[in-house]
DNA sequence: AATTATTTAATTTTATGCAATTAAATTGTA
DNA sequence: TACAATTTAATTGCATAAAATTAAATAATT
């Protein structure tokens, strides 16, 4: 019987929370295709479609991205159409960003795609919502 | 009482996952800073540690990787000369991967690294025991 | 009012991450 | 033996991702 070894791969948290993220991520790919917006353009506009507008700090916060990673994305979603980008009149310093009438309209096509990618995903109902309870948990302790 | 909607960015399965792993492999980052090495080398070294020899298309499959990421971050790790690349002599379109003693004896640096990020992830151990079983588990079901 | 500190987005650099293509080697088959 | 199909690493192009730096604007302090 081999000891326990904590330097193997499985038996380490980050490895099959950061596998498994980059796998369930690429079963998005083929919807995502079809409205023409990357992974982390898609999880912006869930974002834009629940809150209509927002800044741009504000979006980094619910995305746990920073303005390297954003800035060029929200140029990419304003060049499509689905959102603009506007100093703030009370704070220079801030961003606001608001969805468009084009933007919203895209929200239809993409209801869709919560279930499509239930159904290809190897858990149970009540297995899937105890996992990303836990990491929803995880997600907020982590912030303290 | 707001209806459940499954387009809210925390009732995907897929974004407590990705926010989770990145925040989680950002904890890893002081420690390997000591060890002059990025996380995708560290889950390869993981690897090398336990099994000393393999291939370039092993590792790919073990660690969910392809080629693209594979080469330039082999490349650095035998720059390092943490490893060495050599093309297989029974078929040529394998290259043969195996850890140096320099590599070795990065090991035991390293040793420690997972009861340290242990300590800092608010999760019980049965519930983390449980976290990654479920993971592991589902990036099992998803490789059929 | 002037100066300093803070906040914020943007920029730069380095490292993934992945799809698509290429090129080399091997295998299978007629 | 030839030749087509397959396998594999490498390359290319594009999109994140994060750390560090910069620059602009505002807030706080004296």
């Amino acid at each position: 019987m081999d000891e326990y070894n904590p330097l193997k791969l499985e038996n380490q948290i980050c490895f099959p929370l950061y596998a498994c993220a980059k796998e369930i991520i690429k079963l998005y790919k083929p919807f995502l295709d079809e409205l023409d917006l990357t992974y982390t353009q898609y999880i912006t506009m869930l974002v834009m479609w629940e809150y209509k507008t927002t800044t741009a700090h504000e979006l980094g916060e619910k995305l746990y991205l920073d303005s390297g990673t954003l800035t060029p994305m929200l140029k990419k979603l304003e060049a499509k159409g689905y959102l603009t980008r506007k100093r703030s009149k009370t704070d220079e310093r801030n961003l606001d960003i608001a969805i468009t009438d084009l933007g919203m309209s895209l929200r239809d096509k993409a209801t869709s795609i919560p279930s499509k990618i239930s159904k290809c995903i190897p858990l149970d109902t009540n297995k899937a919502l105890e996992l990303y309870t836990t990491l929803n948990e995880v997600l907020d302790l982590l912030k303290k």
